[in-house]
DNA sequence: ATGCATGCAAAGAGTTTGCACCTAA
DNA sequence: TTAGGTGCAAACTCTTTGCATGCAT
């Protein structure tokens, strides 16, 4: 997959100046949260969030707080987030261009591909049922070629 | 969508013989579930599987019979789970032809399609990487008709 | 008669919320 | 100063599990 366009630094600077132009606060846990997600190539849960925030960068942040800065930042448009079928929601930041999603049942390994096909016909689809398209979820599940 | 291609009775049936192969037993809760699914034409909740069989067909079930019975569905494949962004998991019969969601995210109404193209080309992305292909769940959100 | 299936209630897992305190602006 | 943010714990929702009982085979 491709590198994010954007630098952390300047990513992060302009989700400030948002935030700030919205009204709301900044504050050190979204930064880092941001931060997490920015540099992981894994799409990560709440806990996984927290676990990493201690570990890596010596935050305790609360697993509320946590919630509720992915649920900001779904509004904001900045996150997606993935069901990949463990009974919890997965983050990853939705700054690259669109991909989907291959899930192997076996190992839960996930890779992220992307086709343009897929994309166009998504598009011709929603046309067809006179939907306004917002966005796509795709997922493949199979075995991947290691655990064939 | 299509009607599907086999018969309640045969299919129930057809069920209850596999079952009996498999060493396991039937019971009225597996029937009547199979029922309801199989005539409704929504995404149903195990909840409202429950509420259902009972306003309907004046079965009472426990909850947990219902989460047992869908696992044992899915093992099956006869059934499919479905996540639509609401907490709860949602199900469906697996009889009729492969299909895919459309989701309205202003109204949550679910319109099914089903899209040649984007079946031919999941297998093209599977094969690129060298996944065996299981399955794939495609969901288009968009504003339908009915509230743009 | 045997063992899977069921119902109930309790336990789990993930997520949300109320409230007192904290902190950015 | 003062809204919004955070942490904690309690509450909630969805799902699973243990156990005694029921029922299909």
């Amino acid at each position: 997959m491709e590198k994010h366009e954007q630098s952390f630094d300047s990513f992060l600077e302009n989700f400030k100046k948002t935030v700030s132009k919205l009204g709301f606060k900044n504050s050190t846990q979204k930064d880092y949260l941001l931060k997490i997600l920015y540099f992981t190539d894994k799409h990560l849960s709440a806990e996984e969030l927290v676990k990493i925030s201690k570990d890596k960068y010596k935050i305790d942040m609360g697993i509320a707080t946590v919630y509720r800065a992915v649920k900001f930042f779904e509004e904001l448009n900045i996150i997606k987030s993935l069901d990949v079928g463990d009974g919890a929601k997965r983050y990853e930041l939705n700054l690259s261009l669109h991909h989907d999603h291959m899930i192997c049942t076996s190992c839960s390994k996930i890779i992220e591909f992307n086709d343009d096909v897929i994309e166009e016909q998504q598009e011709v689809v929603a046309k067809s049922n006179k939907f306004v398209l917002k966005d796509h979820i795709m997922t493949i599940y199979g075995i991947c070629e290691d655990c064939q």
